[in-house]
DNA sequence: GGGCATGGTTACCTTTTGGTGGGTATTGGA
DNA sequence: TCCAATACCCACCAAAAGGTAACCATGCCC
């Protein structure tokens, strides 16, 4: 391996600190569905359960609460009941949710090197 | 909820391509293990296959092969075998692997984050 | 009185994921 | 001759994740 890509590697390569540090954030986000719950909660202020159940069809009704919860009690997203009839109940980022943006910006950037690289191939 | 935390939220908001490219990219990293992994390989510019697995004792051989073979599919990363006995064999990120950079140190920045969080709320 | 809407809960089942303990091949060294 | 080292593979099992369908409470409207 030359030299120059001995350098690519060095510089892409974010500052370790602690492989539990790591492990930690991933098992808060783990899961087929809290990212994507995520990346729509960035969507708007608050969603309401419909607007999050509409925005991601193919979860189902208990997945979905059910990883709603998970993230409320990591105090990623916050929850709202409204008294009302019929119920309505919203959820929304906390400051520490909000501050999962940069992942999800460089996510979604990566996704679109990938989709470029892929095109490029074929 | 008042205009200035509106605005916070929209500028933590990641611009929001599309949701099938967010779905794409969480699926290559999803599982326990993978996200682990890459940031072990982010440590050199290639790893042993027994590196990994003294670097991550939890995970079991099987997992660790099987991991690493759908991230060899995904391209993410590469695979070299040395013609040697005893086997050596050396896994690496790839360009696109070595893209999933920021997306580390955004995470591990998070984890930072929330950890002082916590050390403020106790 | 019946249906609708919302935001759930629960029981039950299937699928996926992960773990364990065995086995394999090669070859150099004791 | 037998063992160690490396990087696997396979059969089997346990656990976790996820899906389906039914049910609930409330209050409005017809």
């Amino acid at each position: 391996m030359p030299d120059s890509d001995m350098k690519t590697i060095y510089n892409a390569r974010p500052r370790s600190r602690s492989a539990a540090d790591m492990q930690c954030a991933i098992r808060i986000l783990e899961g087929r569905w809290k990212m994507m719950i995520l990346a729509w909660l960035f969507e708007g202020p608050v969603m309401r359960f419909s607007d999050l159940q509409r925005a991601i069809p193919d979860i189902s009704q208990k997945m979905l609460i059910q990883q709603l919860r998970a993230l409320e009690q990591e105090k990623v997203i916050f929850r709202t009941v409204h008294a009302q009839v019929p119920p309505k109940v919203e959820y929304g980022l906390t400051d520490i949710g909000k501050a999962l943006g940069p992942v999800f910006t460089a996510l979604l950037d990566w996704a679109d090197l990938r989709r470029a690289v892929k095109a490029s191939d074929a």
